[in-house]
DNA sequence: CCGGATCCCATAAGATACTG
DNA sequence: CAGTATCTTATGGGATCCGG
């Protein structure tokens, strides 16, 4: 059973802890852009969440995104490998078959997005 | 004190909440979009992270926000005071003097903002 | 079935100048 | 001081066609 404490106390140790890391990094990438560098744009946070649910084809994610176009879906994905939030598995077969699912870090990335879909949808 | 319980077994309870919403809405907004509406683009998580510190004038944040114009800082703040997360005071005096502060809503947000860049940041 | 290649448009973002 | 106005450039995102 893991606990993240969010308590005000313990934020302002939190807040601190990026204060560093954003002097540090000056005038190159605070911890913020590195964020939304992650997951901004209109479809990284759906695709996450899907593959949060189960591991997909290609296909079958276009179809449970939406409106994603495959052009699209196929950047985002190769973004999102590239930035190691997901794994891509391919089975050399005919025709293709091309699995995708959430690495280590994604999965680490879960929980928070998911209290961040939660309160912005308290708006 | 307040904790916010994201083990595994809580996610599971909070995705379904999600996948309930995100079928209510079908079509139109998911929780995924709403959220990055609120936070996406390159300065809306910096500029909170900076009033989440104090609130502060217009010259002020920009200053510390770094390189950003006064035209965008200016259009995400009206932004971002329209999606209520931010509150705009305005002095009538001269020179004029405007002051930008969190609303509850926007404090609120903080925790899980922080989580996020702490998360992003361990790529 | 899973994409790549190409072309196109809308919006995001930047630079500069100006004002109550 | 705190913005607007105007113009330009960069990027996000879409449509369609093609190929292994």
């Amino acid at each position: 059973m893991v606990y993240y404490n969010l308590s005000s106390t313990n934020l302002i140790n939190t807040t601190n802890y990026f204060h560093t890391v954003m002097q540090k990094i000056k005038g190159n990438e605070s911890p913020t852009t590195a964020a939304i560098k992650l997951i901004g744009g209109k479809w990284k946070l759906c695709i996450l969440w899907q593959l949060s649910q189960k591991k997909m084809r290609f296909g079958e994610l276009q179809r449970a995104v939406g409106d994603i176009t495959q052009q699209m879906l196929s950047k985002q994905l190769k973004e999102m490998a590239k930035d190691n939030l997901i794994k891509r598995k391919v089975y050399e077969v005919i025709p293709p078959k091309v699995e995708y699912s959430l690495t280590a870090f994604g999965k680490l990335g879960i929980p928070v997005l998911t209290e961040l879909c939660n309160w912005a949808s308290k708006k």
